[in-house]
DNA sequence: GGTTGCATGTAAATGGTTACATGATTGT
DNA sequence: ACAATCATGTAACCATTTACATGCAACC
């Protein structure tokens, strides 16, 4: 998703400035599936203001810089309904660790192991992290997707529990297969 | 993880051409979590061949440009090694899906259903594939990585149909309280 | 005294995708 | 006949990240 439409998609929730915007699209649930810096925000916002698709309001602030809040005009809420249902591109996985263990006979197993045992807790605390959260006021879209997120991340936390035993065994009878050969 | 050590690491199970290292990685189970394209991957090549990280054999082929095979030098070897043991940056999951569903409310109910049916199927095709897959004469680690694959995937299409009904409950409901304040 | 939050923005560098250019052979 | 496979490479374009630039206020 590009980073217009992503502006759009907040402002959609109410008038915003781009420090805002960075923000809500930084926190969960929306930071575990998108990604933006301001960087790119900044630029974007001003460009769908020129194009008249959202509005600025420049509010003075004293020792601060001035505070731009921008809004979603008609023509941008179209947009944005335009860009929601679009053909969205396919959900994408990347993985270096993936990659890493997949050529991991590059590496000492205990390597390997470490790395997969770093994964695991990065998971698990992620999982830890989504099932405190309090969705009492949130929306039924927001628990579906909420759910969404959790359900993946519990299942990569618990197939790495689990089956990490199982590639230890394999890797230590693997080595010990090596040094009898040599 | 940069192109340089994709096309390395590939070339750590042996000698191959550009051609050979973007079919690899564009074959399940790689392409499952790496991407990349022919324009990344022969300026890496040269890169690499000119500073020594992998050698260069030309073919020539009549009726055909000249095959080039690349191989791992010694030093390609160590740099591939200290790439995949290097800090990996996190797992990152990316999906316009959920961003388009976590801002439904701009959205009639029914597109969203659409939506979440077309992922669905995604998901379980992607699921069915990967059962049907032999991994007979795969490594420990090609199985791990294979099933890591298979229960994320799994779990996410089990998600769906399993909470679809639910937020469709939800959603019809809400349609009949914003028609009722009306 | 240090970090976090508020608040904007630009410029350079990075790194990549997409499309173009070419064309025989093999399988359906 | 048509698609896929083999086989390389370039150039234009795109989007984004990172670092820079600035600086107060509030909290710990």
């Amino acid at each position: 998703m590009d980073v217009r439409s992503l502006c759009l998609a907040v402002l959609s929730r109410g008038p915003a400035s781009g420090y805002d915007i960075k923000k809500m699209l930084s926190e969960p649930p929306i930071s575990h599936f998108q990604e933006t810096s301001y960087g790119s925000i900044y630029p974007a916002l001003g460009r769908l203001t020129k194009e008249g698709l959202t509005n600025c309001v420049e509010e003075r602030q004293a020792k601060r810089p001035d505070k731009k809040t921008y809004s979603l005009t008609a023509k941008g809420r179209r947009a944005l309904r335009e860009a929601l249902s679009a053909p969205l591109s396919p959900d994408r996985f990347r993985s270096d660790f993936l990659f890493a263990l997949f050529f991991g006979d590059q590496l000492p197993a205990e390597t390997l192991l470490a790395m997969i045992a770093t994964r695991q807790a990065a998971y698990q605390e992620r999982v830890d992290g989504m099932q405190d959260c309090d969705l009492s006021e949130a929306s039924p879209q927001r628990r579906f997707v909420h759910g969404f997120g959790l359900a993946l991340y519990a299942a990569a936390a618990g197939y790495l529990e689990r089956e990490t035993p199982g590639l230890e065994a394999a890797l230590t009878a693997g080595d010990a297969l090596g040094q009898a050969a040599e």
